[in-house]
DNA sequence: ACCTGAACACCGTTCAAGT
DNA sequence: ACCTGAACACCGTTCAAGT
C-alpha cells in the first residue's frame, strides 16, 4: 500500500477512498491481468479444438506476463474478465459437442489444468539452478527417487510444449473420437 | 514468526537458529502437510487406474486438511514428501503402460490438475455466500454470461465428485483403451 | 550448541481533519 | 467528492550478547 501510493505519487491514505483494503487491490489486479488484448474472436468456427486451445493458452500466457499474478490464484477471483473467459470457454465446449451433463466437469477440469500449469510454471520461473540442484539431490538418492530421476522430470524445461501436449490429452478424454492428438 | 514463537513459547529470535527465514518455514510447512498417513501401499497391483486415483485423491485431501497450505502452492516445493509422491505417481503410470516419451507430460498434467483443483477448492472453502452472490450477479447480466449461468457452474458444490470425474477424463486421454470411465 | 532482547526498518489501517 | 498526516498496532530480521 505504502509502496503503491509512492508509485502513484499520492498519499498512502488516499488509496483507501478508492479501495477497501489491500485484499481488494489484489483482487482487482488479478482480474485486470485477464483483460483481453488482441482479437478476442478469431472464430475458426470449424476447429473447436484449436479454439479451446487458443483460449486456454492465452489465459495462461496472460498470467505469465505478470508472474506475481500466479501467487494470487489462491483467492476466489470472479471478476468480469475471469467470468468472461469462463463464458467463452463454455461456449466453445458446447460447440465441441460436450454434453450438458458433462459441461461443468469439463470447465472445472480445464480450469484446474490451466491454473495448476500457470502456478507451477511461474514458481519455477527464475529458479533453474534450484531445479538443477534438486535433480542433483535426486541423483544422490537414486534409490528412493529412481523413477523421476530417470525421466529427468525436473530438468524438462519445455514448459509450453508440455502444457500443450497435456492439454491435448485432457481434450482427448473430454471429447473422444473427435480430431484427437494421438498419432 | 512472532506469533509462531508465541505459540511455541519461545523467544522470537530462537526460531532463527533452526530456520533461515519465514520463507523457510513456509516450505517446511507445505512439505510436511504431504507426509503420508495410513497405508502408503495398498498395492492393488492389477488396478492401475484405481491406484493412480488413490494417490491423487490423497494428495488433494492431505492439502485440504490444512487449507492454508493451498495458498503456499506458488512456491516450488520440492521437499522429500513431494518428491516421494511424484515418485509413487511415476511408478504407477509406468505400470499403467504410459510410454517413457509421454511420462513427463503425464506427470505434469496430473500435477497441474491436482494443484489447480486443490487451490480452487480451498479458495471456495468458506465463501458459499460469495458464490451465491456471484451467481446472482450473473443472473442480472445473463446476456453476457448466459452459458455459465445456465449450467449453474458457480453453484455446483460437488467438489469431490467433480474432481474425480474430471480426473477420469484426463486418465482416459493419457491411457486410452484401458478400462475407461466412459459408460 | 542453543537461546535471547533491544533496535531497525518496515507494514496496513483507523480516525479525525482538511479542501 | 476526494485527499491527507499523525498515530496505532503490528511485522521480519540484524546484531551483539548471553548460557
Amino acid at each position: 500500500m505504502r509502496r503503491l501510493a509512492d508509485r502513484l505519487g499520492s498519499g498512502v491514505m488516499s488509496l483507501y477512498w478508492h479501495v477497501d483494503s489491500k485484499e481488494d487491490v489484489f483482487d482487482l489486479a488479478l482480474d485486470s491481468v485477464l483483460e483481453y488484448r488482441g482479437s478476442p474472436h478469431i472464430a475458426q468456427l470449424h476447429d473447436w479444438r484449436g479454439e479451446i486451445i487458443h483460449v486456454l493458452e492465452d489465459w495462461r500466457a496472460s498470467m505469465l506476463r505478470h508472474p506475481w499474478s500466479a501467487s494470487l490464484l489462491s483467492r476466489r477471483a470472479l471478476g468480469p474478465n475471469t467470468l468472461g473467459r469462463l463464458e467463452l470457454l463454455s461456449k466453445a465446449l458446447s460447440r465441441a459437442g460436450v454434453a450438458a451433463a458433462d459441461m461443468n466437469v469439463a470447465i472445472w477440469s480445464l480450469w484446474n489444468y490451466v491454473m495448476g500449469a500457470t502456478i507451477t510454471r511461474a514458481s519455477f520461473e527464475l529458479s533453474d539452478e534450484d531445479r538443477a540442484a534438486a535433480q542433483l539431490r535426486l541423483a544422490r538418492l537414486s534409490e528412493r527417487y529412481a523413477a523421476i530421476e530417470r525421466s529427468r522430470l525436473l530438468l524438462d524445461d519445455d514448459w509450453d510444449g508440455t502444457f500443450r501436449r497435456g492439454l491435448g490429452f485432457l481434450l482427448d478424454g473430454l471429447a473422444p473420437g473427435q480430431n484427437s492428438s494421438a498419432p
